[in-house]
DNA sequence: AAGTTGTTGTGATTCAAATAACAACAAAAA
DNA sequence: TTTTTGTTGTTATTTGAATCACAACAACTT
């Protein structure tokens, strides 16, 4: 399943959220479309392909669709996360307003130096060199990357060994499994986002300083 | 041109810095493609398009690539940034240090409340009412958007009425030009790229769970 | 009941980007 | 000098996602 319709769906189902909230009951293709921006067509063609029925005439079921999405999603399980580095980036994650409101929730955080960590968001801060007993028996699934750069490359590899399955790398360099085949055993597969500040800004650099170029 | 291509670009660019720095002087298109992830195929066409030359048998001369690409990439000019909303993500943006290392400097954080935040940073923290001024005088062209989900509309409006040209926007609802067709006048466009921790998050989640899936 | 409207569902089409394939050719080797 | 080697540069092909277009049809209207 592609990237780009995972997030889609995403987007579908907390505008849903929303429409629901404000007591709306059914919705159009072109509804969803204009609120996320893509062709109603394309909406058509998403709940198509995962065979969420619409009604002819009548639009699509909101409630039909929440449920279903959270299937899809797997919403069901719970969202549970560790933090590896609770420097700013971090401890400002831990105390991220908006992962409440969509039902995620960082279970621990993890530092070479647990005592220099402030505690002030509720969040346990466990030492690194605990990190694998504690995903083994919390069944953790998805890790954040929120350390230097210089320690990225073995926090991933420490994450890999510990049993994380999905992971959001904050340090600027770009992780990926198999850097050079060392980790491949026959683990289950590990999927690693990469949020590289640095490269996002720089391409908005590019593009603002091309408006007088031939695009 | 293409989003994935400038990306591919600007880590082109940084892959030969270290090159550069390890000593090398000459890179051939199957190094570079598998250091970044894609094919020698892709590398050469990259080059191809912006006439990056090689040489038939040599490769590619490491120190032309980095000097053409920074003027593709528009490297000449300064990066600064203006943050709008100095709490936790803000202030730990101001103290990232990979900023630094590729040339990004943060020249002003602006908050409703400038008063209540530490200036440890050295970042200049200006009332938000200030921003117009500050961006007119600095000619800033680009800022990152930090504040509450509730304020990042106004904020966002704020920016492009103050000539903010490209967004980097952290607040987790999806922010968009035209949303409602209000903001359209005759300004120059403003590219807006969204990081939704949120929405990473619930792919990731998406992702570790479907491993029993049909994919 | 018959006609009209409006929306879905999906097969066909378009489009763009990635990949593959290979001719051209510079450098090294013989 | 001639041959071999290895890499580029570019054209052709593949791939896959987004868009288009329209038949099917449920619900409303008269």
């Amino acid at each position: 399943m592609n990237k780009e319709l995972i997030l889609r769906l995403s987007k579908y189902k907390r505008l849903l959220f929303k429409l629901k909230a404000l007591g709306l009951e059914r919705v159009f293709s072109n509804n969803l479309g204009d609120a996320i921006g893509v062709t109603p067509s394309l909406v058509r063609k998403d709940f198509s392909v995962l065979s969420l029925p619409g009604n002819k005439r009548g639009g699509y079921d909101i409630d039909m669709l929440i449920e279903k999405l959270d299937v899809v999603l797997g919403r069901d399980k719970p969202q549970e996360v560790i933090v590896a580095g609770c420097g700013r980036i971090g401890t400002a994650l831990m105390q991220y307003e908006e992962f409440r409101t969509e039902g995620i929730k960082i279970i621990a955080g993890f530092d070479i130096a647990p005592e220099n960590v402030s505690k002030t968001s509720g969040v346990p801060i466990y030492h690194v060199r605990e990190m694998k007993e504690f995903v083994r028996k919390n069944d953790t699934r998805v890790g954040i990357i929120a350390v230097p750069d210089s320690e990225a490359a073995a926090t991933l590899e420490l994450m890999i060994d510990s049993g994380i399955r999905g992971i959001l790398n904050f340090a600027s360099i770009e992780l990926r499994i198999n850097q050079r085949g060392e980790i491949d055993k026959e683990e289950p597969a590990c999927t690693i986002h990469n949020i590289n500040i640095c490269l996002e800004l720089e391409h908005l650099f590019y593009q603002v300083n091309m408006v007088n170029e031939t695009e």
